[in-house]
DNA sequence: CGAAGGGTTGAGGTAGATCAACAAGGGTGG
DNA sequence: CCACCCTTGTTGATCTACCTCAACCCTTCG
C-alpha cells in the first residue's frame, strides 16, 4: 500500500477513464475543473489491504478508479458482515461526514486505485458547485437504496435466493463499470468466505447452495472468482428486478 | 388521510416544535426562511395509511413532524422486510432523488404529521443554501449507516440478540426524538408481526424471543407495544454501542 | 518440504420455521 | 343485547434449513 502523489502515477480526470463509460454522466468543464483540483492524490492498495478501519477518522473521502473492495463491519467476537462492494465510480467514506468516525471497514478485494479528496474540502464543493453537491446527495440516496435490496435479502430470502440475488447484482455491477476480466470473461474476484460473510451464511452451506447454482449451469466458479453464466436466470431464482442505471453521478 | 393546507392546521417552521429539541442543529434565519417556503403543506394520515407505494413516483419529499412510521419492501409471494422507521426529524422519500420513483414503500404506524416539500424545488435548496445541501447529505449517510447497523444484526446476530439490538435502536430514537409516550411511560407502537418483518424472523419465534427479554426484565409488552426497561442491558445483549447524535440536521 | 488458504463433502445437531389450536379484546351487524 | 369476525398474542409439537464439526484435496508460497 501507498501513497502516489507524483504526477507520474496519476491519472487527470480530465483524461479519467470512468468518465468514457456510459453509465456516468457529463460533466461541465467547470465542474471537471475543480474536480481535478479537489483531488488530492491518489491510493494504491494491494488484494487484502484494509484501506478504512472501524473507528478510526478519516481525513479523506475516495472514489474507486479501478478494482473491487467491500465494506464491511465485524462484532467483537469476530462474526463479520460484509456490507457492500466498491466499484469504479463508487464514493467511500461519506459515511461518517460530520465527525469523520469511520462506522465501518473497507478491504481491498484486487489491486485497487482510489482518487483522494480531502474531507475539509467538501463545504467549498457544496458552496461553489450546487450541482455536484446535488450529485454528492444522489449518491448517497443509491447507496441506501441497494442497502435495502440487501436488507430485504439477508432477512426474507432463503440461501439459494440470496445467493442468486447477489452474484446476479455483483454481476450487473461489473458489467457496466470497467468490469474484471480473467482471460477475456468478466469474473467476479471474491473467495466464498466473502459471499457466505455477505450472505450472512456459513461457509460450508454457501458451497453447497453454489454447487446448485454451477449445476443448473447459471453460474461456474473458479480458483477464486465467480463467473456468471446466467444473470437473468439468478434474478429470476431470486425475484429481483434489476433497476438499470445509465447516467448516474460520480465524483 | 387528508393534505391539508390551510392556515389552521400548520405548524410554521418558525415554531416548529423539532427545532427545540436538543438533538437538532440550529438554523441560521436565512435557512429557517428558506425552508419555510420550500414546505407547501401539511400530510395527515391515520395509522395503518399507506403514505408511498414501491414502484410509484412521488412528486414529494417528506419531513415526519410527529408520529411513527416505518419503510418496507415486499416480494412477490409477500414476504415483507421492513427496512426502517420512520419518526420527527426524519426525511423521507429521498432514496428516488433522479427519478421520483420509489423503490420501497411507507406505511403510517401511528397517527402521522408530514411536512410536504416540492421534489422539483429541491435544486433551489442546493443552489442558494450550500448548508443545506451539505446537510441533505448528512442526512443520507446518517440513514445509510443505520442501514449497514441493521444489515449487521439480520446477517451475523442470533434471534435474541437482533431482538434486543432492535428495542434498544428504537427506544434510543424515539427518547431523543420527543416520545411517543402512552400513559406516561415511553411506548414503542409496534405489533410483533412488525418486529418480525424487521428481525427476519417468524412471528412464533419473535413472540418466544420477546417472552426471553421480559422474563429477563428487560421490556414489558403492552396491548400493542413495547415498553423498554433497561435498554443498557439489550444493548449489552446485542454487543451493540449505540453512537449518541447531538446536532444532527434536519429539514 | 511443511504450512496456510481455499474449496469440497458427509454426518449429526440446533435455531428457528411451520402447523395447529386457543384466548382475549374490539368492531360490526343483526 | 348477542353472535360473529378479525386482529393480536400465546404456547406446544413437529419439521427442516442451515450450522458445526470433521475430514480431506489442491494449490501456492516461504
Amino acid at each position: 500500500m501507498a501513497f502516489v502523489n507524483s504526477e507520474h502515477y496519476r491519472v487527470n480526470c480530465e483524461q479519467c477513464p470512468l468518465r468514457r463509460l456510459e453509465q456516468f454522466r457529463e460533466f461541465t468543464a467547470k465542474e471537471l475543473a475543480f474536480v481535478s483540483s479537489f483531488k488530492s492524490g491518489e491510493l494504491h492498495s494491494s488484494a487484502g489491504a484494509s484501506i478504512m478501519v472501524e473507528g478510526a477518522r478519516s481525513a479523506h473521502l475516495y472514489t474507486v478508479l479501478s478494482g473491487w473492495g467491500f465494506r464491511y463491519k465485524i462484532l467483537e467476537d469476530g462474526r463479520r458482515q460484509i456490507l457492500n462492494y466498491i466499484l469504479p465510480g463508487d464514493l467511500v467514506g461519506l459515511q461518517g461526514t460530520l465527525d469523520g468516525e469511520m462506522r465501518h471497514s473497507v478491504e481491498a478485494l484486487t489491486a485497487i486505485t482510489l482518487c483522494v479528496f480531502d474531507r475539509d474540502r467538501i463545504y467549498e464543493l457544496f458552496s461553489g458547485y450546487p450541482s455536484l453537491g446535488y450529485d454528492l446527495t444522489w449518491i448517497a440516496a443509491r447507496e441506501e437504496s441497494i442497502l435495502d435490496e440487501h436488507l430485504l435479502s439477508i432477512g426474507r430470502r432463503s440461501a439459494l435466493e440470496r445467493a442468486a440475488y447477489l452474484l446476479a447484482f455483483l454481476y450487473m455491477r461489473a458489467d457496466s463499470t470497467g468490469a474484471y476480466t480473467r482471460q477475456g470473461t468478466l469474473t467476479i474476484p471474491i473467495t466464498q468466505q466473502h459471499l457466505a460473510d455477505t450472505l450472512g451464511l456459513s461457509i460450508v452451506h454457501t458451497n453447497k447452495t453454489l454447487r446448485k447454482l454451477a449445476n443448473s449451469g447459471l453460474i461456474r466458479w473458479l480458483d477464486r472468482g465467480c463467473e456468471v453464466l446466467d444473470s437473468t436466470g439468478l434474478a429470476k431464482i431470486a425475484g429481483w428486478d434489476p433497476v438499470s442505471e445509465g447516467n448516474r453521478p460520480f465524483i
